[in-house]
DNA sequence: TCGACTTTGTGCGTGCGTTCACAAGCGGTA
DNA sequence: TACCGCTTGTGAACGCACGCACAAAGTCGA
């Protein structure tokens, strides 16, 4: 911990080395939205956009424009002022940070209906995430192909997994089985998981989770939504029906 | 804004109002943890487990006993000293927090892949979601039961949501589509918006909005997994093949 | 009844992330 | 070539959230 940001490296590529260098410090936050900003980014070119400003990029991205500045300049500085960005520049510095320049093969766990709308979505929207191994326990699915990839049984997994060289597993298992699929996922050198399964998962350090779990943003909402009819009823800080000095925010 | 805590509130239910009051506080990131917690604790519940400490839940929840302490203390004081929490207590408060004491209703829009997944939950997880309505545009499923609720046209989103007042709408279209299904939803009163589309959606202010990416959590998986490469080949901070100071970390 | 032990609730310091504001830099123009 | 306006990149301040560590408070046993 507490590493001194030692300016003493003299091995590799200059600009390579200065990336990874770099990688580490980008905030898990700015990272979620890179990936965003890498979305739009691809919608434009394909428009034929060629360049973009911060301002215009920030709002087609939803979020305030120093805010997006300050995430690029993580990765580098890219852009020519009194200019902007060149779109097809910033979505290659972003694949590369992000690691797409490299091939993901993903495996899902767990054929029922969300690993069916999985399997379908065969190469996630915005690509290079080929999906190229599916499991399930069920012996009547294993043979048929979902998405034109054929499902094998989940004793597979670690067998499979390490021929095609699987760097994502996707479970969408039933709860119960979460921990096992994952543990087997890992003992097969899966370093990323995507969790769809309402379980906490247990993984070594050297294994990365993301869990996405409905029920839990549906619950958020449902705060969200309890907060504004509370405040809508008049129940705030000492509000009697008109504003803390007896102004009226926004008539 | 900075309203300071006035504590001269003398409307209300004492205890009702004490809750909406602390509603306000709750940071963002406890409120997605709560949610946590009440899913490990309704599991506790069914379990028979009628009592529990900080550190066993926190430990089942996957967070830092302190924090989950400091969360619970959000929603006010149910826990007993030397002794620990009530899980039904618990359960309970949370729920209310959260707003889930309210049935909302949700509507799912885009009955495609990952739609047909959501209709057949049927229900969410940890209940009190249930699925009332569904939408598509192709003419083909209107009618046709999914999850045993018929497809309605897209057209009628207002009016049915009206109806079946719902208050929770789902996106689940292609990306093309989201915004308009957006501002239907929106206009038939809907305030809170899941959006599994890969666009970023203008509503109203009073509109609330989550989304879940999946090709967005797969670039920042691919993120932690090419930055781990990177330090695995030895690109980090001066490091020359042994630790910072010679030293072997977890041999 | 009293003491010792256990666990909660929270004040406070620390670190991270966001926002603001401005200097630096570049293209266009005369 | 020199000036002007525009946009980037970033230093610095702010605010929130996390985690520590401890006092408060309750239970259990003697």
């Amino acid at each position: 911990m507490a590493a001194q940001r030692g300016e003493g490296d003299t091995t590799a590529t200059p600009a390579e080395a200065a990336d990874k260098e770099r990688a580490r410090a980008i905030p898990e936050a700015a990272v979620a939205r890179l990936a965003v900003y890498l979305r739009v980014l691809s919608g434009m070119s394909e428009s034929g956009v060629t360049a973009v400003s911060s301002e215009e990029l920030s709002q087609a991205a939803g979020v305030n424009a120093a805010k997006l500045r300050k995430d690029l300049s993580y990765i580098g500085s890219y852009g020519t002022r009194g200019v902007g960005y060149d779109v097809e520049v910033l979505v290659s510095h972003i694949e590369r940070i992000l690691g797409l320049t490299r091939n993901h093969s993903v495996a899902v766990v767990g054929i029922g209906n969300l690993g069916h709308a999985l399997a379908n979505y065969g190469g996630f929207p915005g690509r290079g995430f080929p999906v190229t191994a599916l499991f399930d326990v069920d012996a009547d699915l294993v043979g048929i192909p979902v998405g034109g990839i054929p499902v094998n049984h989940i004793d597979e997994i670690t067998a499979v997994c390490l021929e095609r060289e699987v760097s994502i597993g996707v479970i969408a298992t039933p709860p119960p089985a979460a921990q096992s699929v994952c543990d087997r996922l890992v003992s097969a050198g899966v370093q990323c998981i995507l969790n769809f399964a309402p379980v906490v998962l247990q993984v070594p350090d050297n294994v990365e989770v993301r869990k996405v779990d409905l029920a839990v943003e549906m619950q958020i909402l449902s705060f969200h939504v309890a907060r504004r009819a509370d405040e809508a009823a008049g129940v705030s800080v000492g509000n009697n029906g008109l504003g803390v000095d007896g102004m009226v925010i926004r008539p």
